[in-house]
DNA sequence: AGTTTCGGTGTACGCATGTTCACCGAATGA
DNA sequence: TCATTCGGTGAACATGCGTACACCGAAACT
């Protein structure tokens, strides 16, 4: 026997999901049919039950799992890794944003659409997960500017544009073929420079209007 | 008599629609029932076919309406109105978004929602006028800045950060309680402004790195 | 006044959905 | 070796779906 029944038991489970994640693609979260995933995994409807209680289950699992997906990569991106400019923070970032929606480019994907139109209750805790990084990038930034010139508001300002451009270029990247990673990656960069500079002249700069 | 048939028939039609977009708000267009939506109207589901052809014509119906109102709001962005320095400008596309908006709130979440998750055609027709509004952007910038030292990367990367962000804001206003109204449209004025100063110093300003 | 138009009604059909139940057969443990 | 566990099977259910059809009654037209 080359292979133990709790082994084929989580080879099942984990098809049911990746199969479930594709279907998502199409149907979104909300039109994910038991009697589809089954399909396309191979097995009969009722054999679904062995792995899941209920279809809002594996909805759920799918949320979670993703989060799990997203949580790393924010943990990623704060890793302190040798250069310390702001340009050079703002180029690991994208590039780790990059690399992790890539290997993960299924739950990515899941979360830009449930973030916009899932379910009330998925399409709050993927905000809040947001919300929550937007809240640390403002405190990280509270560390470097003024406080004189930049008020509370200010930095959810900055924190959230920021946060904006890098779910955006994780939208990007989900959408686009593969050979377009590398334009979105360089547009990417050009947009959070645009953004540090304006910034860093926040206030301090020659008068603008 | 109050009320020609003719009027009935289009007060009729009009709930149709109002009740559709409602639905779509919890379940997606694609979610969308017919049954749901008669039964929402106060008519006996066969009625609905006095007034579309079918679930999908009414579909086709919520996009082509709320695209018109997404082309009106457009339209009034690029209207010049007096002020012509760029924070003016800025200040008075925001508030043009937020009117609009408000007025339509309906119409511009629908939007934001099956631009993320909606059938592929709809995604496509949704993504494809925020594309042209990105274009047509760019050409403004490419009229405002330095060939020199602005790419034609460098712009789109520009047009499409500023249109993200007007983007980002109109779904927050959506999302948003009223009384937070006022908040959202104060904070996509700085982050404009923001992104503005960043691009006039954008490779003529101090050495950021 | 008589006829036509037409928005709304009620019934019916075929199909897909989530979930249940009793059952089978092979891997597992004693 | 025998008993048990358990992933997968097939039939059945109630419900909801989109759509077609014949019909009604009042507004609209002649």
């Amino acid at each position: 026997m080359t292979e133990t029944r709790a082994e084929q038991k989580e080879r099942t489970r984990r098809a049911i999901l990746d199969a479930a994640l594709d279907l998502t693609e199409e149907t979104g979260l909300a039109g994910l049919s038991l009697r589809g995933v089954a399909k396309r995994v191979g097995i009969v409807p009722t054999a679904f039950y062995r792995h899941f209680d209920s279809i809002d289950a594996l909805g759920l699992a799918l949320v979670e799992e993703s989060l799990v997906s997203l949580r790393a990569m924010l943990r990623a991106v704060r890793q302190p890794d040798g250069a310390h400019s702001p340009i050079g923070i703002a180029d690991t970032s994208v590039r780790v944003l990059v690399e992790h929606v890539h290997a993960q480019r299924a739950h990515f994907g899941f979360l830009a659409r449930e973030r916009a139109a899932g379910p009330a209750t998925v399409r709050d805790a993927i905000r809040r997960e947001i919300e929550l990084c937007e809240l640390d990038l403002a405190t990280d930034l509270a560390r470097l500017t003024d406080a004189r010139t930049w008020s509370a508001l200010d930095l959810r300002a900055a924190s959230g544009l920021i946060v904006t451009l890098m779910v955006t270029a994780a939208e990007e990247l989900v959408t686009a073929r593969p050979d377009q990673e590398e334009t979105i990656a360089q547009t990417a960069r050009t947009r959070l420079r645009m953004v540090l500079i304006g910034a860093l002249n926040w206030r301090s700069g020659p008068p603008v209007g």
